[in-house]
DNA sequence: ACGAGAGTCCACCGGTCGGTGGACGACGGT
DNA sequence: ACCGTCGTCCACCGACCGGTGGACTCTCGT
């Protein structure tokens, strides 16, 4: 009986990769590949595998969404994410959409197949640079998680919009907006805007 | 007579991927694998290969530098800089560096192997979304080119300084930290000291 | 039902920033 | 030697931002 797996990843050269590394392993088969998150739920309904190496960063439907549909159907096959980066965001992303383990992809062979086998057991399996990070995260009393309406203004903010500016665009007073804005300095730990803006893109809470 | 390659890459996945995906041309053999620059050099060396396949995201020695090096001896080997990453500064250095081509890893196993042709002719292979940038790029007239100075201090203002902080720094006066600024927006098409910041970010001239 | 808390909203000062104007030295070309 | 250009430097206003204080509405939990 060997363990059926996914591999999901939108680049050619890393699903030849994984499928030629974990062919090595007895007890592996690889069932299916997936190019993006619509094609991975396709997949997992088809094959039904027990393991998914998920991709986080793809083309539509990104490996985070995909994980949180795989799992929302109950019992659905265990998710090992597989990604090059090891950011704050999209690790807090993909444990809270259900991932089972959060791999790096620099991570050697051995690491790789037991890492697999383990979730296939169902265990929680992390990189050390993820447990580091999640470590770190916890040590500080305040997470940095802002509001809806803070991210919002720091996004304006961060293209170069004035208090004013950013009021009209929300339908707020400009008074309003600096409120939004000294709460967020507060909780990143900074004193002017643009720390501010530079702070939450390194958190992962706005895009540039 | 097959065609040499050199394989580099950090991550072991991709390592084999390339290699798995580039076996299956007759014409080619991977004659050496390396996982950062200074080994890359070193394989370079050893088994004079025709073209070096160069992620340029590296730990220690990175791939533009690495290329730099490669180049430096008169002639070496063609090299084909293989990238996740399209952004404008990662370009612009491996090209300057003296890279024969640029590629982005979503390309399918056809177009990776042409290239590889290609570039052992010596000829230059861009991927389509790489050209496109470059060609923006052209567009502009005023190329975004800021002195030393001004990168200075827009580091220093990414970080939370005020003018008079960022001054006190580099031993200059307030004012002349805001002349700096002043000027940086203006060849950044921005008004402000924040959108300055992102821009210059984006444009790869500071880091975060 | 009631208070505590979180989130959103606004008005008023003082310091800081954005913008203008100008000065100096270092190169480079005709 | 000349002038133009570029990079660096500085002083002075007006406008904007950072900080304080307070109000309103929701959602909790006991």
């Amino acid at each position: 009986m060997s363990l059926r797996l996914l591999v999901v990843d939108d680049h050619p050269v890393v699903r030849t990769g994984l499928v030629a590394m974990l062919s090595e392993q007895e007890d592996f088969e690889v069932v299916a590949e997936a190019a993006d998150g619509e094609e991975a739920v396709a997949m997992v309904r088809r094959h039904s595998p027990d393991v998914v190496l998920m991709d986080l960063r793809m083309p539509g439907l990104d490996g985070a969404e995909a994980t949180a549909r795989l799992r929302a159907t109950g019992d659905g096959p265990a998710v090992l994410v597989l990604t090059t980066y090891d950011t704050d965001a999209d690790i807090v992303r993909a444990v809270e959409a259900g991932a089972t383990g959060y791999l790096l992809k620099d991570a050697p062979s051995e690491t790789l197949a037991d890492a697999i086998r383990r979730a296939a057991r169902g265990e929680t399996v992390l990189a050390p640079p993820v447990v580091a990070r999640l470590a770190g995260r916890m040590r500080r009393p305040a997470a940095p998680v802002l509001t809806e309406r803070e991210v919002e203004v720091l996004g304006h903010v961060a293209h170069g919009l004035s208090n004013a500016e950013v009021g009209r665009a929300m339908h707020i007073g400009e008074a309003t907006v600096k409120t939004h804005l000294l709460r967020s300095f507060e909780k990143l730990g900074v004193t002017d805007r643009t720390a501010a803006v530079t702070a939450a893109y390194k958190a992962g809470l706005i895009e540039l």
